[in-house]
DNA sequence: CTGTTAGCGCATTCAC
DNA sequence: GTGAATGCGCTAACAG
């Protein structure tokens, strides 16, 4: 009770065994009988056992840490909310494995980042954010079995072998073909959400702030909104963005310089709807009795700004959890998670969560 | 080149010099004369050598990552954006030393836990955030030496023997008496600022919603607003706050009943302001018109908030960052960043950023 | 300055 | 089922 540290061995000796039927017992893992193994048991819980982590890993090669790889062109996507969520959810998670949490961003070309991190012995897993579908084609072999993606981009996650089924639920399982997991929200259904509503407000001529062309996980809204909008014979207006709010402020002045006539933007990033109704806001047009506005994600603050955001928000913690799990081999490969939207003040009209701030 | 993996015992043999040459060379401890050094390292360039880092860990016995632990009684608190910048930060930066980061929450009485994590040997570092005095005084001793408390408290951190000395300057260096390091705000001159802004704009019934008071780093702030509010000849109203929005309404409501002349509430967290300003919204109190309300910490949307929030501005990811080194025992042990006031529209009166929305 | 000898603490072959 | 040996890959203490 007063020992610096009872070791392996310690608890062998005690239990009148092996420290090989101890290891046996207390890693979990072949054979014992139940004899040795309640004395195992009960010498360790003497002795105050605590295995040693690092030992464990280094007998195991199992590595120490999940890299949380984010791959994007600006330098300061570590900042981003999403990034920083997902980062601190992983790392509470991780906790009772002993893992610790990593966080690196590399930029569009990062093969060589990637070799680098597939010849670390210390990492135990990646998640990688960002990706396109000749990345996961490319990756290291060494990655493989071990990797999981944020942002599926679609319903083929893996450039062909994929086979994503249900979608529906909170946290539905999918299957997929090749040994790469992932997690993600189900974002066509969340913007198509989005702009079934305006829709259904009266907006007509709605234009979309898309995400990277070169991010896999642009795609899906991109092709639900074209879908959407030729369905309904109505124009379909695309800007490319970048999740920041500078590039919202430019799409906005681009929209309204394309096409001035139109009544609804609906983006893919809270930052970038936010860049877009302060640029219509210094050109004096009203939102939402102008054009209305959505965001996604639903970040923290997104129901206290002025207009409040309405958006489609998302469980960042859960998706986070997801992909660390599925990276460490464990449960289901890939999980979709709900888009949800949050009709707020800037859509204009009413919604399910009303506001009190449009008595001008 | 094809090798599967080149061990130090394989850069040794190409070197011609021993396995332990080679290991002081590549982990730059001990000697080594120029000719072996020089014979070690192109060797290991050649093989393409990467030291194992579990194995590396493991013969230092130096522990495979850094645990912020955060004491709250706020099961949430995990989601707070200053909990997440903050750990994503350190996760990035401790990249290069190829440690990771945990992160757990811990309840206001968290001896067990702090006990618990001195005798996981695969803890690096502690970076705690939360404690208060009698909490660093009580501290496990194997913790003593790796520990960094984030939040100082005032000028002494370590219940006693603190040497606190200049503040002037980003990240001004500063002693400290014992084994704790740390990293903080300095908060008093950030709530100073703030509050001198708010007299100089001609409030005078100036209220504060402060922090927690079994937290340490709360006191700052209430010292400074009550030296200044007396030096002023003017009522000193505080209410306790907990960082939440939730609180900050209620403070409000509670301010408004009890001293309703007040004209400004000054508070410790963007949060809580903004719940004040949605709780005087309610009222038909016009902010900040009526009354001008201040937060603390600038998150990442404050200024596109409606109306603009002012704060004091912190520098959270070299707080972080200082922190974990400190923690691990590198730089200076305490340092102390600036609190920069950031005025925007919540304070009424001209500011240094202006806003653009008043055109009601 | 260098090489030799021992570990670090546990997991995992193999025979028995 | 169990135990004895061997290895994980590197660092550290000790002589030379």
């Amino acid at each position: 009770m007063g020992e610096v540290h009872a070791g392996l061995a310690d608890v062998a000796r005690r239990a009148g065994v092996s420290p090989a039927t101890a290891s046996r017992v207390l890693s979990g893992t072949g054979p014992a009988s139940t004899a040795s193994r309640a004395a195992v048991l009960t010498a360790a819980e003497e002795l105050g056992y605590r295995p040693h982590p690092v030992a464990r890993q280094l007998a195991r090669r199992s590595g120490t840490r999940v890299v949380f790889v984010v791959r994007d062109e600006r330098t300061d996507i570590l900042r981003d909310p999403f990034v920083t969520r997902a980062t601190a959810a992983m790392a509470a998670v991780l906790n009772p494995y002993q893992i610790g949490m990593s966080l690196s961003r590399v930029g569009l070309e990062c093969a060589a980042e990637l070799d680098h991190l597939a010849a670390d012995r210390g990492v135990a897993a990646v998640v990688l954010a960002g990706h396109d579908r000749e990345l996961l084609a490319h990756l290291p072999p060494r990655l493989r079995g071990r990797t999981a993606v944020i942002g599926l981009g679609g319903t083929d996650i893996s450039a062909g072998s994929a086979d994503v089924s249900h979608r529906n639920g909170a946290g539905t399982d999918v299957s997929c073909g090749n040994g790469v997991g992932g997690a993600d929200v189900d974002s066509a259904s969340g913007i198509g959400g989005l702009i079934t509503h305006l829709y259904a407000l009266g907006r007509r001529r709605i234009a979309l702030v898309a995400g990277p062309s070169w991010l896999a996980a642009s795609a899906p809204p991109v092709r639900v909104y074209a879908e959407l909008t030729r369905a309904a014979g109505l124009p379909v207006r695309i800007v490319r963005g970048d999740f920041t709010s500078v590039r919202g402020r430019a799409a906005a002045r681009v929209i309204l310089r394309r096409w001035p006539d139109t009544d609804a933007v609906a983006t893919v990033s809270d930052a970038t709807a936010m860049g877009v109704v302060q640029a219509l806001a210094a050109t004096g047009i009203k939102v939402p009795d102008d054009v209305a506005v959505t965001g996604f994600d639903d970040v923290p603050l997104a129901g206290a700004l002025y207009p409040a955001l309405s958006t489609a928000t998302h469980p960042v913690e859960e998706i986070a959890v997801a992909a660390v799990k599925s990276a460490l081999g464990e449960s289901p490969q890939v999980r979709l998670f709900p888009s949800i939207p949050m009709i707020r003040e800037t859509c204009g009209g009413g919604g399910a969560c009303g506001g009190s701030a449009s008595t001008a």
